[in-house]
DNA sequence: CGATTGGTTAAGCATGTACTTAAGTATTGC
DNA sequence: GCAATACTTAAGTACATGCTTAACCAATCG
């Protein structure tokens, strides 16, 4: 089981590049195939396989080979621990503003 | 004004590393001096300096330089950008799974 | 004033990242 | 069977990242 710091560092790491962005957001409509996911990329076949090997290290695609295609699809849970990390971040620090503002009220 | 991609870029860049994600979990609990920042971290100040940095590029973090202290806060506005980022990939994920179930009811 | 505190700058280094081209391996269509 | 398709693997390269130590500067304390 791998611990849940090592999931964030993969998951961000995978988002934090442009094509790989354009990947996620094109399997958010659909499976598609490796040559499918690389058709409105600028770069070789080769350099998109490496794109979608970071993304399945981080768990947001999984994918199967079926005949010579394989077939790519993403996986939101992974989108949703990261949703849930910025999430507990942002209500963290709105509640301290809350406890400032009541601070304050009472002065 | 900086393009959207190039902003997700530097924070998802940001937030893929464990030292920074513990600086911005620190400030989400309230403003704290570069060197508070480091004392949990297990490395040298300029290096928490340069994490800093990574974190002001990305506009997660500002500070302000007092005598000679520098005081930092999180600014969740960048933070709110990548929820929804990721927010919206997730919607079309799942509107795609609706219509794909109510395609199978009709069958 | 002289020492300490809090931070900054510069330089160097090991490792990681994002590509490339070249060459290969299975399917599948004709 | 032979060629085209859809990847896959390997190797090389340029640049970025995450640290380090050493030296520095400016504000504050005694």
């Amino acid at each position: 089981m791998l611990n849940q710091s090592a999931v964030l560092d993969r998951v961000f790491h995978a988002l934090a590049d442009p094509s790989r962005r354009a990947m996620v957001d094109r399997l958010s409509r659909g499976t598609a195939s490796v040559s499918e996911l690389a058709e409105p990329l600028r770069m070789s076949l080769p350099a998109v396989v490496q794109h979608l090997q970071v993304l399945q290290d981080s768990g947001l695609v999984t994918s199967q080979k079926v005949g010579r295609v394989r077939t790519c699809r993403l996986d939101p849970e992974a989108l949703t621990q990261v949703e849930g990390w910025i999430a507990q971040r942002k209500r963290t620090w709105e509640s301290r503003l809350d406890r400032l503002g009541h601070f304050l009220e009472e002065q």
